[in-house]
RNA sequence: GCUCAAGUGGCGGAAUUGGUAGACGCGCUGGAUUCAAAAUCCAGUUUCUUCGGAAGUGUGGGUUCGAUUCCCACCUUGAGUACCA
């Protein structure tokens, strides 16, 4: 009886399925454990090889796991809103649920047929309605809500109004934007409630505000940071611009501390890998310094615009005795006496109003300048120095010296106070603009020489020409000059952070509606009993014609406030019914927290996940997926967890306790070479010097030798007639193509279905192969070929078991060396799933069977306890023999076996022997041998002798036990 | 530029606290079986070699009785970031 596979898989497949084995039950008694994947977008292209690998990690270490006694949690579901979709709706119509849910039912059928050991019962799909009810709801409790400095975590937005109320807004720690004024209780009871909601929005976690965001023109939509790469759109490779927008932002900047607080100190709740939390580090970009402000030093031209200012209230930038102050930011106050000129944004507000006279020229041809350079000219041309003076100056705090004021576009207007002070001996770029406009470099630096370029470090300096902080460190000089600036009431210590707010609002069809309606231009949330707000139908997937998106050209989006139902636009009086919002929530919305999803099984429509099911679950114990996550999803996720602990919704700190990222798995690309100018395809052996086009073709004509399939070639109905009359010069008989490693895509001809490898070698082939393929977290290429090694060993394993007859298991007592083998596969298997190193396990598996086959080993007590060990990699076979061998029920909740060391001691120990370092040959001695006798009988050796040629040796180490190492 | 990974046979990779480098598999070579092929099985497969051996884990140094493993410098590849004051 041979290996049947597609039977086999089929069968248990079916069998899982009806029984409903993997499905996770609340309140147990056993210990919880929660394996993850990330979830997939299901496009329509399906899966390639490339999508299961992290899958069927995770799913190894759940089956794993419940051998091991624990409740798994193991759930999938899909990220189902995004573009893709909708960029299919646009070209053809087809309304975005439709490919979404045929799509989803493509995926569905091929994840079931690798064997995944999913509870499906708790599917998650973002964009049904009663999933991204929560959404929404969660969107309204950013809303009402706003970020405590001094308790360090979100709040309701009621307590602060109560606080405004009493005392006004001048104690009050929260986060905030910028441009906040100070009011009083008095104040806010005067003023009328849309000013009162203008200032509430300033405060506010999530808040609607005209920011420069990042507009991709091709897909009609904003984009957040994380989606752009290189300066172009991630998803399509699109043009992105800097353009003026009202938006929904994110206040993710609150958490900026929490989340980098996280990174460093909770080890526990965080065990991401150093390169992860280094990526998320850096995007977080703390740094440490201080405020500090310059006084403008006024001219009778400025005067004029003083007038102005003053009487706008509410302008911070005007005081009675020095009308114009520039904040900076910087990281070294302790530099502070070299600074000899100051640089502004050319974006900065102050530009206009000091520029004088004589420069307006220069100034207004500069600005005009670099507002038509793209973002990404600027990035790429970091070289050029370019840069106005103003003519002004401002004052120094202390040595009351003037300070020429020039702008540059170096200096970026959204980082810190889009003005720096320029600091030319202790910082590259301002040295290189001084050089460049012949501004003085005063050097403060002890013992420092300056004539070729900036001093940048902070070690091994002290301070010179600077009063007070000469003779100083950068340690001691900064917190002296911070103290001395708060004595001039001109600066502060200060932490600036790299992370921006991210915007929240998407012009596009396919996503969660916000559930937000306008009065008078003011955002309203909708009551959440309402929700959800269901996406209206669209006639087209486009913006309107007047700019707005696509939600725009919906009938029937009004709100009206009396019947609390969504109706159609024509009933809008501005009185009951209002203009709904027509934008739609980014990707990241409903993957911010569809784990807690997952954990509720019996009261979705009451709760987003009720408390029973969160207390269990608490958070995901391993996490797996891609790392191009790192600043979007997985920032975004710990945000919006952290909030909804603060506000007493979840009770954990962080989401993905453990987090694995699988590297990509690349397709080995096969190329033909046309001889340029003819028809002739040469093969790769034989092009030397001649002028050859390499073309690609399909894998899957391609063996493992790199020979050519021509017929297949030829008669592919996808070329038509390109290869049918096409010349194949051959050598030795064979076409070879050349071979390169890339990134499996459809152009490339590369791509490998899972399909045809289930088909052909079987779902447990597949999920050993991806394993043995190598590490993990690794990249590594796809070689279809390389599997018949993992099912030639499936075909070892099954013989073990079964042969013409019938089961050949036995109840005969284990041999010693089998038992010997058993427990070391036992050892190596466990050790290397808690390690994640599962290409190991699979050659551990693969020497076990060879070591049994070897000694004829049909013994029940070795044999059973080996299928449980493979039972998590193979779990289609191991469930067949285990049934075979007289159980009734599935192998999959079966106690992992227990490793016992006795069966691994041994009584000698084959030594090597080396000489200075390197082993010359082996010598089996007993292990109870002493170190003086171990010495004596190597000497003796013959092969010592002859190996020494006479020499007397220096040194003999020995390591009982281990080696012997003669030096000499 | 800065930050972080990683460089081992023809290929994927193994070597868990410094102790026999190349496990396991692919591919390749030879053989058995077969009318033949597939499948299966057996033997070999880092390089050089005067067949005694010798060299060898990106390069060059260092520590050590002993280094793929630790330290320093450099080279290459990949990832992240992009004037962040």
């Amino acid at each position: 009886m041979s290996y049947h596979f597609n039977e086999i898989e089929k069968k248990w497949q079916n069998y899982w399925a009806d029984k409903q084995t993997f499905k996770a039950e609340n309140n147990r008694d056993k210990p919880k454990y929660y394996v993850l994947d990330m979830f997939p977008y299901p496009s329509g292209a399906g899966l390639h090889v490339g999508h299961p690998l992290g899958y069927i990690a995770s799913d190894i270490y759940a089956r794993y796991k419940r051998h091991k006694g624990f409740n798994v949690l193991h759930p999938q579901g899909y990220d189902s809103f995004g573009l893709p979709a909708e960029q299919y709706a646009i070209q053809t119509g087809q309304h975005p649920a439709i490919t979404t849910e045929t799509n989803i039912k493509t995926y569905r059928r091929q994840l079931d047929q690798i064997g995944f050991s999913f509870d499906w019962s708790r599917e998650v799909r973002t964009s049904n309605p009663e999933y991204y009810k929560w959404t929404q709801w969660i969107f309204i409790q950013l809303f009402e809500s706003y970020y405590c400095k001094d308790s360090n975590r979100a709040r309701p937005i009621s307590e602060l109004i109560t606080d405004f109320e009493t005392e006004g807004n001048a104690q009050i720690n929260a986060a905030c934007d910028d441009d906040v004024t100070y009011f009083t209780a008095e104040d806010w009871s005067g003023y009328a409630s849309e000013e009162q909601q203008d200032i509430l929005l300033k405060y506010r976690l999530t808040y609607l505000a005209e920011t420069e965001v990042n507009w991709c023109p091709a897909l009609g939509t904003v984009l957040a940071n994380d989606e752009i790469v290189n300066g172009v759109s991630e998803r399509g490779g699109h043009p992105v611009i800097r353009k003026k927008m009202t938006q929904w932002s994110m206040r993710i900047s609150a958490y900026a501390e929490r989340l980098l607080h996280g990174i460093d100190y909770n080890v526990e709740d965080l065990d991401w890998t150093d390169s992860l939390k280094d990526i998320q580090r850096n995007w977080i970009g703390k740094s440490v310094g201080a405020s500090v402000t310059f006084n403008v030093n006024m001219t009778s031209d400025m005067l004029k615009h003083v007038q102005h200012d003053i009487s706008e209230r509410h302008s911070e930038l005007v005081s009675e005795s020095h009308p114009y102050k520039i904040e900076v930011f910087t990281t070294r106050p302790d530099t502070i006496y070299g600074v000899s000129f100051m640089t502004l944004a050319p974006e900065h507000e102050l530009v206009s109003k000091i520029t004088t006279e004589a420069q307006k020229a220069d100034v207004d041809a500069y600005i005009e300048a670099t507002a038509k350079r793209s973002e990404r000219d600027r990035m790429a041309d970091v070289k050029t120095i370019s840069g106005v003076f103003t003519g002004a100056y401002a004052e120094h705090p202390f040595t009351k010296e003037l300070i020429p004021i020039w702008i540059g576009d170096y200096v970026l207007a959204g980082y810190g106070t889009g003005a720096v002070m320029s600091v030319p001996c202790g910082d590259q770029r301002d040295y290189d603009f001084a050089k460049h406009f012949d501004i003085p470099i005063p050097n403060i630096f002890e013992g420092v020489d300056i004539s070729e370029e900036a001093y940048a470090s902070k070690d091994n300096v002290k301070l010179a020409n600077s009063d007070f902080l000469n003779g100083m460190n950068y340690k001691k000089a900064t917190k002296r000059a911070i103290y001395e600036l708060e004595q001039l009431g001109q600066g502060e210590g200060k932490t600036n952070y790299r992370l921006r707010d991210a915007v929240f609002s998407r012009q596009r069809y396919w996503g969660e509606p916000f559930p937000v309606y306008y009065v008078n231009d003011k955002p309203q949330m909708i009551d959440e009993k309402h929700l959800p707000i269901v996406l209206p139908e669209v006639e087209k997937y486009l913006p309107t014609e007047e700019g707005e998106p696509p939600l725009g050209r919906a009938d029937v989006w009004a709100w009206d406030t009396t019947t609390h139902s969504v109706v159609s636009n024509e009933l809008i009086d501005n009185e009951h019914v209002f203009p709904l919002e027509l934008n739609t929530m980014p990707g990241w919305a409903g993957s911010s927290w569809y784990f807690f999803r997952y954990m509720e099984d019996a009261m979705r429509d009451e709760v987003f996940a009720s408390k029973e099911a969160l207390d269990y679950w608490e958070s995901v114990d391993l996490y797996i997926g891609g790392s191009e996550h790192a600043t979007g999803h997985l920032l975004y996720s710990r945000f919006w967890v952290k909030f909804l602990k603060d506000r007493g919704f979840v009770n954990v700190e962080e989401p993905f306790k453990k987090l694995i990222n699988q590297g990509m798995i690349l397709g080995t690309s096969a190329f033909v070479y046309r001889e340029d100018g003819t028809n002739r395809y040469i093969s790769s052996g034989l092009i030397q010097d001649k002028n050859v086009i390499p073309i690609h073709v399909k894998v899957k004509y391609v063996n493992a030798s790199d020979e050519l399939d021509i017929d297949g070639l030829k008669s592919d109905s996808e070329f038509g007639d390109d290869y049918s009359d096409a010349e194949f010069i051959l050598e030795n008989g064979v076409y070879k193509v050349g071979r390169e490693v890339e990134k499996m895509s459809k152009s490339k001809y590369n791509v490998v279905n899972p399909d045809a490898i289930c088909e052909q070698y079987g779902a447990d082939s597949l999920r050993l192969y991806e394993m043995f393929l190598g590490p993990l977290e690794q990249y590594k290429p796809w070689n279809t070929a390389g599997i018949t090694g993992v099912h030639g060993f499936l075909k070892k394993l099954w013989k073990l078991y079964v042969d013409d007859n019938g089961l050949k298991v036995s109840d005969t007592e284990p041999s010693k060396d089998s038992l010997k083998t058993l427990h070391k596969t036992i050892k190596k298997v466990e050790e290397d799933i808690e390690n994640f190193s599962f290409n190991t396990s699979v050659s551990t598996f693969m020497i076990a069977v060879n070591e049994l086959m070897a000694q004829k080993c049909n013994s029940k007590a070795i044999l059973e306890p080996l299928l449980i060990l493979i039972s998590p990699y193979a779990p289609h076979i191991a469930e067949e023999l285990w049934n075979r061998l007289g159980h009734d029920d599935s192998i999959s909740t079966v106690s992992f076996p227990k490793f016992e060391e006795k069966h691994l001691v041994e009584s000698s120990k084959n030594y090597p022997i080396s000489f200075n370092g390197k082993m010359r040959f082996t010598l089996e001695l007993p292990l109870d041998m002493s170190k003086d006798e171990i010495e004596k009988t190597v000497m003796a050796h013959e092969k010592t002798i002859a190996q020494l040629d006479g020499r007397e040796p220096k040194k003999v180490i020995v390591v009982p036990g281990k080696i012997v190492n003669i030096v000499g």
